[in-house]
DNA sequence: CATCTACATGGAAGCGTTTCCGCTTGAGGG
DNA sequence: CCCTCAAGCGGAAACGCTTCCATGTAGATG
C-alpha cells in the first residue's frame, strides 16, 4: 500500500486544496475561505478560485475536512433490515430529515443481532456521526444493555447524540432520546372500535412478552376491555411472534383447537393479521362476514387485505428522531418523546348485533 | 467552534492514539502498529497497549485514518427512495454483500430527482466511498447522461468504482459497471407462459417508451408473440407509469372505452397489476376466472394478490453489485452483467380453451 | 499629508493517524 | 568472543484541510 508520492501509479493523484491555490495564484488559506463561503472576499479572487475548482475539477477530502475540526455532517441509522416495511418507513424518514438538513446519512444492519448491532455502532462511532439513531426492537439481556448504556454514556463524550426509536429507554440516567409512538393508546382504541360494535370475546394474537413493542399493545388491549367492562379472559390470547407465518400457524392451531369462541381478532400487527387471513381462508371463513379482524401498522399488506388497522407514523418517528438529535444543544440529556397514532378504517370489521 | 485545546469546554476530548501510548508506556507508532494488527510485536506490549485502549475506552478516528492513506471501507448506495420495495431489496443486497466485507454503507436517496441525484454523488464522492452504487432508473436527458459519464470518469479517476444497477449504460467508454437483470428473457417467458396456455389478446398495461427497463418488457412482450406467429396489435398496449394508481387508471378508462377484446392482461410491473386488479373488481370481473393476468417483479403485492409473476433478483442485483466493485483490481474497467429472471406461478392465470 | 481603520490575503500550526527509517537489543553462528 | 541479523520499538514526516495570527493595502479621517 504505497503512500508517499507514488510516481506513477497509474492513479492520477486527485487535486488538492494545493493545487487549486496554485492554479488561481492565491493562498491555500483564501481558497479555504472562500469555499466556505463564511469570509469575505473580493470578487476577482473568487472568480479565479471557482474556475480553478472548475478546471481541476476539485473535490474536498471529507476525511481532511473532519481532521481539521470541522464535524463531519451525517448522521448514522441502524435497523435489523431495511426490507421490512416498517423499518424502511423510518429510515425512509431520517433520509429526508437528514437531506433537508444538508446531512449524510450512514446506514447499517444488524439481523436482528445484537452482537452485530454492537459492532455496527463501534463503526458509527468511528465515523464521528453527529447522532446515531437505533431503529427497534432487538431482544436483549441485561449484560446488552449494560453495553448499550456505555456506549451512550461515550457517544454523548463524544459529542454524539444516541436516539432510540421504538425502544425503551436504557435507564432513566443514560443520556439517549427515546422516540416512541404511543402502542398502548393505539391498542386501546383499535379495542375500543371493536368493543363499540358489539364484539365481547376478541382473540389477541401476538407476542405475549419480551419484545416490548408488543407487551404495550397487549396492555392496551387488556386496558380496554377493563374500560369496557368485559372479562379478560387470559385464553383469549395466543402467544407467537410479529411474523406473516406465525399469525398463519396462530390462527390454524387455534382453528383446530376447538369451536370458534371469539367473534373477532385483534392482531398485534399487519402481517400476523395477513397470515392469520390465509388461515381463516383455508378454513372456508371469511373476513369480515364471519369473523372481524384489526391490526395494526397500517403497512403494506393492510390496504391489500382491506384491513382496518392503527395507523402509525414510521416516517414522522425518523424525522423526529433526526430533528431532536440535532436540535439537542448539549447531546447527552436525555428526553422522551411520544407519538400519536389513529385508526384507519376498512372493511375488516362488521357490526354485531348484541346478544 | 473552537478546534485548538478547548481548556474547559464541558466536551471532555476524547482518547486519541498518543493518550493511549503514554497510557501504555509506547510510542504511537507502537499502538498503531498493534491496533492494526500486521506487524510483529511482544505481547506483552500488546497486552499493555490493549488494557491502555480499554481503560481510556479509545476508538480510532476514522478521519484521520483515512487522511493518513488508508482507503476508507466503505460503499455509496444512492437509490430513489428506500421505501419502495425494489430498491429496499436491492439496498438490503447491498447492505449484505458489504457488511459481509467489513465495508460500511452510506446510503442517500433522490426521490427520483435528477438534480439530487447529481448532488447526492457529489457527497458521496467527497467521503472517497470505494464504489458507488447508482440504484434504478431516473428520466434523464442527453445533458444529464453527459454530466454523469463525466462523474463516472473522475470516479475512476479518484479510484472509486461507480456501478449501475438496472440502469442502462451510460456510453461504450464510459468507466462503469452495470448489472441488470435480463428484462427482456423475462417478460418473453411469462408472455409465453400466457400464450401457451391458450391466450391469444393480452392487453399490456406499463410505460412503453423513455425509461430503459419497461422498455426492454414491452420488446419481450412483442419478442414472444412474434414467437408464437401470433399478431401483434399496437391497440392492446397501454401507456402509462409504473405506479399502483395509473394500474387503476388505465385498466378503468380500457374497460369504459368500449367492449373487452383481450382475454389477459401483461402488467409491466405488480404495482400496476395490484392497480388493474381494483379496477376490475370494481366492475365486477373475477381473476382468473374472467380474466387472466400476470406482472413482473414478484414484490409485496405480488402474492397478496396471488399473481404469477416474473420473479426477480432484487438482492442479488445488490450483492454482485458490491461484489464486482469490490473485486474489480482497476476501477475504471466497464463490465456488463446480466442475471436471469424465472416464472413464479401462482392462480391469476387460467387456461383458455382454443377457438 | 500623516494616521487610523477595515478589509483581503498569506503563512503556518495543528487535527489523529499510518508508515518509513533508523536505532537498540538479544540471540545465534563463526 | 566478536560480528551479523532480525525482532521490536521510537521518532518523525506526511496526508488535506481549517483557522489563528500577522501582514499588506486601500480608503477614510484628522
Amino acid at each position: 500500500m504505497p503512500r508517499r508520492t507514488a510516481p506513477d501509479d497509474g492513479q492520477p493523484r486527485l487535486a488538492t486544496i494545493r493545487d487549486v491555490a496554485r492554479h488561481a495564484g492565491v493562498s491555500v488559506a483564501t481558497v479555504s475561505r472562500i469555499l466556505s463561503g463564511t469570509y469575505p472576499s473580493a470578487p476577482s479572487t473568487r472568480a479565479k478560485v471557482m474556475r480553478a475548482v472548475r478546471e481541476l475539477d476539485y473535490v474536498a477530502n471529507a476525511h481532511a475536512r473532519g481532521l481539521a475540526g470541522v464535524r463531519p455532517k451525517s448522521v448514522a441509522i441502524v435497523v435489523n433490515s431495511v426490507i421490512s416495511p416498517h423499518y424502511a418507513h423510518v429510515a425512509q424518514g431520517v433520509q429526508e430529515e437528514a437531506a433537508r438538513e444538508g446531512r449524510l446519512c450512514i446506514v447499517g444492519t444488524t439481523g436482528g443481532d445484537p452482537e452485530r448491532e454492537l459492532a455496527t455502532i463501534g463503526l458509527m462511532r468511528q465515523e464521528q456521526a453527529e447522532a446515531v439513531i437505533l431503529v427497534g426492537n432487538i431482544v436483549a439481556d441485561d449484560a446488552h444493555r449494560e453495553r448499550m448504556a456505555s456506549i451512550a454514556r461515550a457517544l454523548a463524550r463524544a459529542g454524539s447524540q444516541l436516539v432510540l426509536c421504538g425502544r425503551p429507554p436504557l435507564g432513566p440516567d443514560v443520556p439517549a432520546i427515546v422516540v416512541e409512538y404511543d402502542n398502548t393508546a393505539g391498542a386501546h382504541a383499535i379495542t375500543s372500535h371493536l368493543l363499540s360494535v358489539g364484539h365481547r370475546r376478541i382473540l389477541f394474537l401476538g407476542r405475549r412478552t419480551g419484545y416490548t413493542t408488543p407487551d404495550s399493545r397487549i396492555a392496551g388491549y387488556r386496558a380496554a376491555l377493563t374500560t369496557h367492562r368485559v372479562p379478560h379472559d387470559p385464553g383469549l390470547e395466543v402467544d407467537g411472534t410479529m411474523e406473516r407465518g406465525e399469525g398463519h400457524r396462530m390462527m390454524r392451531e387455534r382453528l383446530d383447537r376447538g369451536p370458534r369462541d371469539f367473534t373477532a381478532i385483534f392482531a398485534a400487527n399487519d402481517l400476523i393479521a395477513a397470515g392469520a387471513r390465509d388461515a381463516l381462508r383455508e378454513r372456508g371463513l371469511r373476513i369480515p362476514d364471519d369473523i372481524s379482524m384489526v391490526g395494526f401498522d397500517d403497512l403494506p399488506p393492510a390496504a391489500d387485505i382491506d384491513l382496518t388497522t392503527v395507523q402509525v407514523p414510521h416516517e414522522d418517528l425518523g424525522r423526529t428522531a433526526v430533528r431532536l438529535a440535532l436540535n439537542s444543544e448539549t447531546p447527552g440529556t436525555a428526553q422522551h418523546v411520544l407519538l400519536g397514532t389513529h385508526i384507519v378504517t376498512r372493511t375488516s370489521v362488521h357490526h354485531r348485533p348484541g346478544p
